[in-house]
Formats: structure tokens, C-alpha cells, sequence
DNA sequence: CGTCGAGCATCAGCTGAGCTTAGGGTTTGC
DNA sequence: GCAAACCCTAAGCTCAGCTGATGCTCGACG
């Protein structure tokens, strides 16, 4: 009988690339991630891993191994999420993993309403980079997240999690009440093809959406600042510094000197969780509300 | 993480019904098992064994559990089969369990062919009562068993087996030649029906199956003698005991005295294997070759 | 081309999960 | 009413598996 434990090793090494990475997702020291796939590998009867430079490569055996993996731990965490609806009532600890702009307006009404309604639970948020959720919904330091997806933007479906689309918002291009488009040019994002330009990090998927959105609309963005925070962007769009995308969350209160005026480009907030728990009740409860709460809005 | 180990224990006490066998049939001592148990009992946050008398059944909590078990014990069984077809060549024992009349038969041959054909495999025989073969596959015991099905007698599937149909038999009336048959009766059955009848143990399959026959000619036997072993069965219908029916391969070298007539009933061989471990080279191996012996002859 | 850090493996040593043994309580069969 | 079957708990022991130390190789960088 293959050892599950191991196997989890073995899994997370997949996706992490190095043992290092592994120990220190899963708490372990490296040594004992070496230990322990060094059994695997003796049990299963063929080599696993071969070393390639510095790091370590799993070979077509271990990955043929992962796949059986993900579904065996998809039905663990199945069986696990039947026990939870199986208990009197949800209580523990419940992880929730969130990244800013969500975590300051969905989260905290979703938080009171969650505890209105199981005062046994007790759930926890985090503030994450949404690079880092797949990783820590997989060794268990978050159970479920928030994650977000905009038009233009690819995300692939990562193996092992299950994402269930929890509602879309509008986006808005906010321009200072003073600074005059471009004549003659409809277009709501086109009118400020000249304009200074406040956009998220590149390697953010805002920062992505708001260059893929002005190529779409036929310009490539003076950027002149980078600012990761949207309340923060838009502080700066009402003093006159440049133009940005943002979303309608972010925007339910703008600054007096900003306008916004809406584009046909829509982000998505998904829930993320592992695989297989979507039905442990305390997560469904959870992303239950925070669908409602939002899909009521106006 | 649930414990796979535990979940197992639990699973086995899902068939087992105590755990003293569980304790039995996994090596362990029946503390170890209660104590693990309870460790999963914990685990879980559910309560799982109900005391009831002096043994422990499952509450509906644990049975939903085991359903989650038999998956996540099926997929481990594939990948370990995953993995010895990606070792090069057959090698290791095989544990065959198998019941007389195919031990003396079929299973000769086929053993032979095997090591021929993998000469680093380690195949076993074991003969074994096939009321406990689910058991001992389950528990590891085994890796591979033959059993019989035959016409009239309905075998539920096993949970957590795999069964493979190999090869049917016709099945003859086993009469000593000097008995008269009932004149006027055309039917091979009913021409016996006033004849004493020689037929395996009621709580075997063969037994139940010389019943059922008989009833469905529309008559009940006259029970001399009561034997499980049809080499045995047919010296007795040699020597004028009785009539018998034997399937075809117990009858390849009927004694002197011994008329046979086929009887429109067959029996079926099948193999079977825990659920996952059909595709395991060894298993595959094995039920190939007796399905091929068995099925290209006459 | 030498240095330094990242990464992996191995060894030695320790700790606790999980086993056995022992013993006691309850139920069932004879 | 006694014995056997069955389960649980307590106590002690053993080894699987962890940490920490050490040494190696590889790659980046000045």
C-alpha cells in the first residue's frame, strides 16, 4: 500500500519544483522531504527523481504517480468535507485567503454575516498574493480564496483546486474632472490614448488587464505610475495625475475630483478551494454569502 | 488529512463486523486496531462504532466514510499497478488464490506458462475456501483468486473486487452405467429424478447449484452423500453411490463405470482482484493465460 | 576563474506514534 | 452460572520519521 503522506510529498514537489520548497510549504525541513520521497522511491520500485543541476526532476513515473495523487487526495478531502456536514453545527477554524481590494469590501460584511449565522466558527483572513493562493490552498495553510479574473487575461485551471465563479463587476476608467479627452474619439478608453497612465504591475493580473484593454483599444499606455492599490490609484487619479482602470468595487466611493465612466470589460471574482472540498459546508456557507451579498447589489 | 491507514481499518470493519477479525485478518493485535479506531473517531470530530452488545457497528457517519475508502483504496490500487508496469520485466510474488478443482486443473499449466514466459516472478498457490476470498484479497493476502459462478446461483459483486470473466464449462451428469434411468423421460436432469444423488455441502456454491438444477426439472434430489471434492464425487458414482453433476474440466478422465451427459447448464470461471489492481502487469498476465489456455481448448 | 549561495543527500541522534502485553468490564451462548 | 467472545484502557517499548549537522555539486556573479 502506497503511502498517501509520501505521496503528498511527492505531489507537492510537482508543482513546487524544488524539496526546499516543499519542507518549507508543508513545515517540514528539507532533509525530511528527502528522507521520505528516498522511501517512495524504494516502495514504488522505480526511480522517481533524478537530479538535473542543483534541482531535482521528477521523471514520467512520478508524474504518472501525481495523477493518481490528485484524485486520491480529491477524495480525502471529499470524505473530509462529508464529515464536517456530518457534525452538529460548523465550527473550527475556517482560512480564508483573500488579496486587498476584496479584502476591504466583500470581505468584512461577509465575515459578520458568516459569524451571524455559525457563531461556532471561526474564521480567519489572510491577506495573499494571488501567485501564492494554488500553493497554499494545496498544503493546507488557507482553505478556500478569493481570486479574480479579467477579460483578456488567460488563467489556466490549475490542477488540484476547483474554482466556482462567485459574481462580475463592471470596470470604470477614472480620469480626473479636469483633464480634457481627446476630441473627436468616442471610444471611452480610446479618448485617453494621450493621457498619463496609473496601472498595476506588470506581472499583476491588473497590470496585465489594463495593457491587454488599451491594446484592444488600439494604444499602448504612457504609463507614468505603478501603484498596486486601487484606493491608492485612484487618491492619485483625483489630484490630476493620470488615468486608470479600475473596478467597480474599488470604486463604490470615488475621490470628489475623479469621474468614472463605465467600459465593456468585466472582472470576475471566483472562489478557489482544493479540490474535493467545495462541498465541506463551512466553505460552501462561505462562498453562498459572499455570492449573495454581492449578486443583490445593484 | 485523513489517515489512509485508519480509514482502511475502518473499511475492513465495514465487512469483518468485529474487530478481532479485523485485528485477524490484518496482523495486528485487536488493541491496536480499537486504539486506531479511535484515533480516527477523534480525527474525524464524528462518532463512528456504536457499542451494541458485545460487538460495534457503524453508524451511518462511518458507513458514508467507507464508501469514500473503497475509491481512494481503488485509485492507490491503480497506481501501484501503474507502477510495476513501468518497472522492466514481471518480478515479486504473486499470491494466487484458487479452490481445488481449479488448483488440480487449470492452475498447472498456468503456473507453468507463467514462469516460463516471467522468470523473475514469484507466483504462490493457495487453496482457500471461496467464502473467504473476497476477505483474504481485501486484506492483502491474496493478489489474485479464481472463483466460480455458476448458473442459478446469484453472487452479488463484491465490493472493492474486480471480477473478470476467463472461460465457461458444461456441466454433464456424472451416472454409474449400470443404473437404469427413468424410462419415458427425455430430460438428462429428471430421467434421475428418483435416483440418490451425490452433491457438494449446501453452503457451497456447487451444492446450492445441483439444488437449484434439480428444482428447475422439477424435482427434489434424493441427498445420499454429501462431498466437496468432485474427484472424489465421481469415484463414488463409479462405484453406483449415486448421480452427481460435475462441470467439465473435474470430468477430463471419468472412471471406467462413469456415463456423462451433458446438461444444459454451464459453469463459469472467473478471476478476480482488488478493485485498481486489474491493470497490474502481473495480475493481467496471469488471467490472460488462463483465459487463452482455457478457452483454446476443445 | 574563484567565490558564494542554493539545493540535495547522508549521517547521527532523539522523540513520539503506534504497537504489544496485561487486565478488567460486558454480553452471549450453553 | 460459568465460560467464551469481544471490546476498552493502561503501561511500557520499539522503530519510523523528524531535526540538525555536514558535505557535496551546480550555477550565478564579479
Amino acid at each position: 500500500m502506497l503511502d498517501v503522506r509520501r505521496l503528498r510529498l511527492l505531489r507537492e514537489l510537482a508543482h513546487r519544483h524544488t524539496i526546499a520548497a516543499v519542507a518549507a510549504a508543508l513545515s517540514y525541513t528539507p532533509s525530511a522531504v528527502s528522507q521520505q520521497l528516498s522511501s517512495l522511491e524504494r516502495e514504488a520500485g522505480v526511480r522517481l527523481l533524478e537530479r538535473s543541476g542543483r534541482r531535482v526532476v521528477l521523471t514520467p513515473a512520478a508524474l504518472a504517480l501525481v495523477e493518481h495523487t490528485e484524485v486520491v487526495l480529491e477524495r480525502l478531502e471529499q470524505a473530509s468535507a462529508a464529515l464536517a456536514s456530518m457534525r452538529d453545527g460548523l465550527s473550527g477554524p475556517l482560512r480564508i485567503g483573500v488579496f486587498p481590494s476584496a479584502a476591504r469590501t466583500v470581505i468584512p460584511p461577509a465575515i459578520a454575516a458568516l459569524a451571524d449565522r455559525h457563531p461556532r466558527l471561526e474564521p480567519s483572513v489572510r491577506e495573499i498574493d494571488p501567485a501564492a493562493v494554488a500553493g497554499a490552498l494545496r498544503s493546507g495553510e488557507l482553505d478556500v480564496a478569493l481570486v479574480h479574473s479579467y477579460d483578456f487575461v488567460a488563467d489556466p485551471p490549475e490542477p488540484g483546486l476547483d474554482t466556482t465563479h462567485l459574481f462580475d463587476e463592471r470596470m470604470f476608467v477614472a480620469a480626473p474632472r479636469d483633464l480634457v479627452p481627446l476630441p473627436g474619439e468616442d471610444d471611452p478608453l480610446g479618448q485617453w490614448r494621450d493621457a498619463p497612465w496609473i496601472v498595476a504591475p506588470t506581472a499583476t493580473r491588473c497590470g496585465t488587464m489594463t495593457l491587454r484593454a488599451c491594446e484592444g483599444a488600439g494604444f499602448r499606455p504612457h504609463v507614468r505610475h505603478v501603484v498596486d492599490d486601487f484606493s491608492t490609484v485612484l487618491a492619485l487619479v483625483g489630484v490630476g495625475c493620470g488615468v486608470a482602470l479600475v473596478p467597480q468595487l474599488a470604486a463604490a466611493e470615488p475621490a470628489p475630483g475623479v469621474v468614472l465612466t463605465p467600459v465593456p470589460i468585466k472582472r470576475s471574482t471566483l472562489g478557489a478551494c482544493r479540490r474535493g472540498s467545495g462541498t465541506h459546508p463551512a466553505i460552501a456557507a462561505f462562498l453562498q454569502i459572499v455570492t449573495r451579498r454581492r449578486s443583490s447589489e445593484p
